[in-house]
RNA sequence: GGUCCUGUAGCUCAACUGGAUAGAGCAACUGCCUUCUAAGCAGUAGGUUCCAGGUUCGAGUCCUGGCAGGAUCACCA
C-alpha cells in the first residue's frame, strides 16, 4: 500500500467514527495545490450530507481526529470546504530512504500481459518526414512507458512497400535513373528513391499538361496519361511476379531500407519485429469468406463484397473489389488475426494518424462482429498532423521537412548554442558531436511528445525547438548539474549512501516538493501506460527538473556543515538525477553526464 | 450534408478525468554569477477558458444548441 492510500484508509475510519458513514469511493484524496500548505487534501462538499455541518466544521473535526493517532499526518489545515494534509518529514524522509534503494524505482511489477504497438509503417518510396518523427517517438516512447508498467511489450513495423507508389519510383528510376545506385550517387538510399518518386510526379504532370492543351478534359487526363498506365502496367506484373520487375523491386526497397535503418537508428527507436505488405497483401481473404458464411458480409451483384455497419451510426464498407482484389480493409483484418496468432496479445495499439480514426473504428467493429475474442484490447492512438507555418505538408511538392535534414539542423543548432555558452572546455571532439546528437534528439522529441498526441501542431523549424524553459535540454541540464555534484562528492570520497535519516528533522520546503513528486513517480507510470500518454511523463519530467532547481539555487551542498546533512543531499540529488534519467528514457531521450 | 477531433494569456502548451484564486514556457519588463554548471533561479505584467443556454454545493472539464478550424465519408492506402 502506497502512502497516499494508507492516508485514505485512516482518514475513512476516522470519517466512520465521526459521522457513521463508510465512504466508497477509491481514489479520494488529490494533491494539494501550490498556493497552499499541504501535501493531500480532502474535499469535503461531496460528503455533506453526512457531516450535516458546514463544511469548514467538518474539514476541522475530522483534521483534529485525523492527527491525534495519524501515523502519516501531523498538521491539517481548512480553506473552506477543503482539508489540506500535511504529512510528517519523518515519513517523507522514510519514503525517500526507500526510494533511494530502489534501482528500478518507478517500475511497475510484470502483470502477465503482452501488448504489440505497431508504429512507424513506412512506405517505401520516399524517405522519412517530420509527420514520420511523431509517429516513431510516440510508438517508441509507449513502448518504453507499457514496458515501465509491467507489460511484456512487441515492436512492431508493418512496412508498406508494395503498390503503385512504389512503383511510380521504379518506373522513373528505369526511364531515368542511368543506373544511378546510392554508391555511384553518394545518395542516402531513401533519398534516392523519393528523388524518383518526384521525377515520375514531374513526368506525369507534363503529360497531362500536354494531353489537356491537345483538348483532352482534364480529368480524363489525369486518368489516361502514359505513364501512369505504364506504372499501373508495371504494378500487374509485379502482381504476376514478373522477374525483372520484381528484380527491380527487390533492389531498389534494399536501398530504402539501408537509408531506413540509418534513420531509425540515429532516432533512437527499434522493432522487434518486421511485416511487410507485400508477404499480407493476399491476407483477409479467407475473413472475408468467413465473413460471408457468418451472414455479417454480403455480395453485390457485381461480386464485391460489402459490410453493411449503418446501424451502429457508420456507413457500408467495401471489403474485395469485384474483380476479387484485397483493399487496405481486407489486408488489415488478415495482418490482425496474423498477429495474434504470432503474439497471442491482450492489446494491440496502433500508432496512425488521425486521418484514418474511420479505418479503425471500422475494422475494430469488423472484428468484434466476428467474434474475434481479442478486439476488445485494440487501441487506435490517433495523433494530429504536424503542420508548417506554410501549411500541410506535401511531399511531391517538395514542402515536407526531411526528418534526416531537421536532425542535421538540430545538431547544427545545438552545437551554436553550446559553443556560444562556452561549455565545451575539456570535451574531445567525439564527446562534442555526441553531446549536439544527445541534445538535439532530446530538443526534437520532447517537443513532439510533450503535446497530446490528439491535437495537432504547429512546428516552426526556426522558433520551435529551444533549448530553455519547458524544453528537452533544461531537463538534461538538471542532470548534467546533479552529475557534476555525484562526481564532486566521489571525488571527495563521500559515502553518500550513508545517509542516516533518524538524524534529519528540519526539512526545506523544495525538497518536501521534490519528496512529493519522486513518491509519485510510480503513479505517473500507471498512468501515462493505461492512457498511452507520453506527454504525462514529459510534464512530469519538466515539473521534477524545475523544482529540483529551486533546490539547487537555494541550498548549498557542499557549503553543508553536518556530515550527515551533507550526505543526504548528495544522495536527494542522485535520487531525483536518477529518476530523471528514468522519465527521460521513458520519452527515448538520452540525458549527458556533463553540457 | 453525415460522423469524428480540436478551440484555454500575443505565441506554444498544462490543468490529476467535476474541486480552491485556471498553471508553465516563449516573447516583454525587474532583480540574482568571487559559491556545486546562469541552457539556471526569483519576481512584474498578461484570461469573458470560442459563444448561448442547462445539470449542481461547485463547470475549462458533463449535456443541448450554435460558431471557427481540421480530418473523414473512394472498387486509394
Amino acid at each position: 500500500m502506497n502512502l497516499k492510500e494508507s492516508i485514505e484508509k485512516e482518514l475513512k475510519a476516522v470519517f466512520f467514527s465521526l459521522f457513521d458513514h463508510k465512504i466508497d469511493e477509491k481514489d479520494f484524496l488529490q494533491p494539494t495545490r501550490k498556493e497552499f500548505s499541504g501535501d493531500y487534501t480532502f474535499v469535503v462538499f461531496p460528503y455533506l450530507k453526512y457531516t450535516r455541518q458546514k463544511p469548514e466544521d467538518a474539514g476541522k473535526r475530522i483534521g483534529e481526529k485525523l492527527i491525534e493517532n495519524s501515523q502519516w499526518v501531523d498538521r491539517f489545515n481548512v480553506v473552506k470546504g477543503f482539508l489540506n494534509l500535511n504529512i510528517k518529514p519523518s515519513v517523507w524522509l522514510d519514503r525517500f530512504h526507500q526510494i533511494f534503494h530502489e534501482e528500478d524505482y518507478g517500475f511497475l511489477p510484470p502483470n502477465k500481459q503482452k501488448v504489440v504497438v505497431e508504429y512507424s509503417s513506412p512506405n517505401t518510396n520516399k524517405p522519412l518526414h517530420l509527420g514520420h518523427l511523431r509517429n516513431n517517438f510516440l510508438g517508441y516512447s509507449v513502448s518504453q512507458i507499457l514496458d515501465a508498467g509491467g507489460f511484456e511489450v512487441e515492436k512492431v513495423n508493418l512496412v508498406n512497400d508494395r503498390g503503385i507508389h512504389i512503383c511510380k519510383s521504379m518506373l522513373a528510376y528505369q526511364k531515368f535513373g542511368n543506373g544511378e545506385t546510392p554508391g555511384s550517387s553518394g545518395i542516402k538510399g531513401d533519398h534516392l528513391i523519393g528523388k524518383y518518386y518526384v521525377r515520375f510526379d514531374k513526368e506525369y504532370k507534363k503529360e497531362i499538361d500536354g494531353l489537356v492543351q491537345n483538348g483532352t478534359g482534364k480529368e480524363h487526363a489525369e486518368k489516361e496519361a502514359p505513364i501512369l498506365l505504364e506504372a499501373q502496367q508495371m504494378l500487374k506484373k509485379w502482381e504476376e511476379n514478373d522477374s525483372e520487375v520484381v528484380g527491380l523491386w527487390k533492389t531498389m526497397n534494399g536501398w530504402v531500407y539501408e537509408g531506413f535503418d540509418a534513420t531509425y537508428s540515429r532516432m533512437g527507436v527499434s522493432f522487434d519485429k518486421y511485416y511487410y505488405e507485400s508477404e499480407t497483401y493476399l491476407l483477409g481473404k479467407a475473413i472475408v469468406d468467413e465473413g460471408l458464411e457468418k451472414g455479417i458480409f454480403y455480395k453485390k451483384d457485381n461480386g464485391s463484397v460489402w459490410v453493411d455497419l449503418s446501424d451502429e451510426g457508420l456507413d457500408e464498407k467495401l471489403l474485395l473489389r469485384a474483380d476479387g482484389t484485397s483493399v487496405y480493409m481486407t489486408q488489415d483484418l488478415g495482418t490482425a488475426d496474423l498477429k495474434y496468432k504470432d503474439f497471442q496479445f491482450n492489446q494491440s495499439i496502433y500508432v496512425v494518424g488521425n486521418e484514418q480514426d474511420y479505418h479503425f473504428q471500422v475494422l475494430f467493429l469488423i472484428l468484434k462482429k466476428l467474434g474475434r475474442n481479442y478486439a476488445g484490447g485494440m487501441h487506435h492512438l490517433s495523433y494530429g498532423m504536424v503542420d508548417l507555418p506554410a501549411g500541410k505538408m506535401k511531399s511531391r511538392e517538395g514542402t515536407v521537412v526531411d526528418a534526416d535534414d531537421l536532425m542535421n539542423e538540430m545538431a547544427e543548432t545545438a552545437r551554436r548554442h553550446t559553443e556560444e555558452l562556452g561549455k565545451i572546455d575539456g570535451f574531445t571532439e567525439e564527446q562534442a558531436l555526441d553531446l549536439y546528437e544527445t541534445l538535439a534528439l532530446g530538443a526534437l522529441k520532447f517537443f513532439l511528445l510533450k503535446v497530446d498526441p490528439k491535437k495537432r501542431m504547429l512546428f516552426n523549424p526556426e522558433e520551435s525547438i529551444q533549448f530553455h524553459g519547458n524544453t528537452g535540454p533544461f531537463i538534461q541540464y538538471t542532470h548534467a548539474r546533479i552529475a557534476a555534484i555525484v562526481r564532486k562528492a566521489e571525488q571527495l570520497e563521500i559515502d553518500y549512501q550513508s545517509f542516516d535519516v533518524k538524524q534529519i528533522d528540519n526539512l526545506e520546503d523544495a525538497v518536501l516538493s521534490v519528496f512529493f513528486l519522486l513518491n509519485k513517480f510510480p503513479d505517473i507510470i500507471q498512468e501515462a501506460a493505461s492512457n498511452y500518454a507520453p506527454s504525462v511523463v514529459a510534464q512530469y519530467a519538466y515539473d521534477l527538473a524545475k523544482e529540483y532547481n529551486r533546490f539547487y539555487t537555494e541550498i548549498s551542498i557542499f557549503g553543508e556543515p553536518d556530515d550527515n546533512l551533507l550526505k543526504f543531499k548528495v544522495a536527494f540529488s542522485y535520487a531525483v538525477a536518477r529518476t530523471i534519467k528514468t522519465s527521460m528514457g521513458l520519452l527515448g531521450i538520452s540525458v549527458p553526464e556533463r553540457m
